[in-house]
DNA sequence: GGATGAAGGTGGCATAGACCAATAGAGGCG
DNA sequence: CGCCTCTATTGGTCTATGCCACCTTCATCC
């Protein structure tokens, strides 16, 4: 009995949907079998069992510690919104952030980088990895790209402590003014999950940032990785009238956002266990 | 020489980055060599290589075809922010929109459901889920839960076609006002996969949206996933006086989204190919 | 000439087995 | 008694191999 044996019910999603119910009837931080318990239980081969438990894991119901076993995860991030009734209180973004500088040189931007912040590819930028931390638990990974020319004396101190568009602002005379940011999902390699101490191929918020100053040169440009089990944006939408009564278009409306929406954000940290 | 042969050096990310490369020196669309030949060619087992694989088709740097090959995706999505030094222009929500209706059900709300909708576990909503289509491909699957007792007579009709909040205020008298919306990355199941076609695992938005009408009551829960290589957040930030010129927080600033940041959203499906 | 179908290549799924690395606990030694 | 080491267990990685399903191609047949 190999893989396409008729009927399209995969080994993987019968060991899965076993494995959930297990899980159901458990608490959060309880372990459950071995993997080669399972094994034999099921009677499939460990790299079978193996890829129905990634499963679990990337969807963050399970958690593996190496020697240990594997348990059930402390909490369900999906079934954290919270809506009192009335006023609709937000988890306000809570914790204190801190930073590990991980990397800091100057070097060449680069043909991409420089593409962003529309420099010569042979134009020195300043580049820093940053681990950006909450109660000293890491919550992402920063990547800043700032034009060298204008903040000629950035000092790794800077980097590691306070607000640093205050530090351009106040040391380096360079007013930030607006930005443009896109935000999509993304998963993440091995390196970046050693990193945020969470599984290779963990759901991740990827934002890319272009930073201009008053002047509306471009200064810096940022790459972030946000771990998905800790991180979320929450936003409040407000239907204007122009929507609410006019006449919305039939065809472009997006249903996530809805056209003529006023959006006020906060994106905020969840807070673990 | 097998898994841990000390270096911490893991063959897969050493596959990974050969592959990273190769990908760097074709263009969109060009196929790679077969499986079985990178096998060959990297000295690594079949299973090991598409760990590999795995990663960068996650990733959404590579797409597989049954029966046909692998190729370098057809975009970089991390490549497609547009910024024309002046006025960055955003590449606005395009395509026509459409829906497939997959279920369409009254049930009783459970206590899930009930409790975000400030109903009894017992009380009737309509369920629905949508397949939601740009130009015909597969974006997003809704899944709508709302109060049944303000929308008697809802119809699938008016699920398949033409804005929802519109047919609420048009035909059955109920006014949404606003909504708190949150968003997190998650992956994609495989039934999600299947019908989104794109991989399992691939990254995705996971949206959680509570609406509420213009008496305060909420209407409608909302559960969507979208797909996380077409689809994609696009706002611009703009950093006001309060941020720019007052005392920002040294401690629960947040770096993803500067405190005293007014946003204007766009949310874009990416256009393929 | 156009439809049919067999062959070979490709990715997809699954097995069995091996060794490494991290952990926890049992046992021995000081 | 306390510390250490040794061992069993668990997850982590990799190999080698097989079969299946899908797609393309090309030779064949009508």
């Amino acid at each position: 009995m190999t893989a396409g044996d008729s009927g399209a019910v995969l080994k993987r999603e019968r060991v899965r949907d076993h494995i959930l119910q297990l899980i159901e009837s458990l608490r959060p931080g309880d372990a459950i079998p071995s993997e080669r318990t399972l094994c034999a239980d099921l009677s499939v081969s460990r790299p079978t069992l193996r890829a129905a438990v990634d499963e679990l894991v990337a969807a963050g119901l399970l958690v593996r510690e190496h020697g240990r076993g594997m348990f059930v995860a402390p909490e369900k991030i999906t079934q954290e919104l919270v809506s009192d009734s009335h006023g609709m209180t937000l988890p306000q973004a809570s914790g204190t952030w801190s930073s590990r500088l991980l990397e800091f040189t100057t070097i060449a931007a680069g043909a991409r980088v420089g593409r962003k912040l529309s420099l010569s590819p042979a134009a020195d930028i300043v580049y820093a990895a940053r681990l950006r931390l909450v109660d000293g638990a890491p919550m992402a990974i920063e990547h800043l790209h700032i034009r060298a020319d204008l903040v000629p004396a950035l000092t790794a101190q800077e980097l590691e402590s306070g607000d640093l568009y205050e530090h351009l602002r106040e040391r380096h005379r360079v007013q930030v003014r607006d930005a443009v940011q896109t935000i999509e999902p993304t998963v993440v390699s091995q390196a970046e999950g050693r990193l945020l101490e969470v599984p290779h191929l963990s759901p991740a918020l990827l934002f890319e940032r272009l930073t201009n100053d008053t002047e509306g040169r471009p200064v810096e440009y940022v790459h972030s990785v946000y771990r998905g089990d800790r991180y979320r944006i929450v936003s409040r939408l407000t239907l204007d009238a122009s929507h609410t009564q006019g006449t919305p278009p039939e065809t472009g409306f997006i249903p996530g956002m809805p056209p003529g929406t006023v959006a006020q954000w906060e994106a905020a940290p969840t807070t673990p266990r």
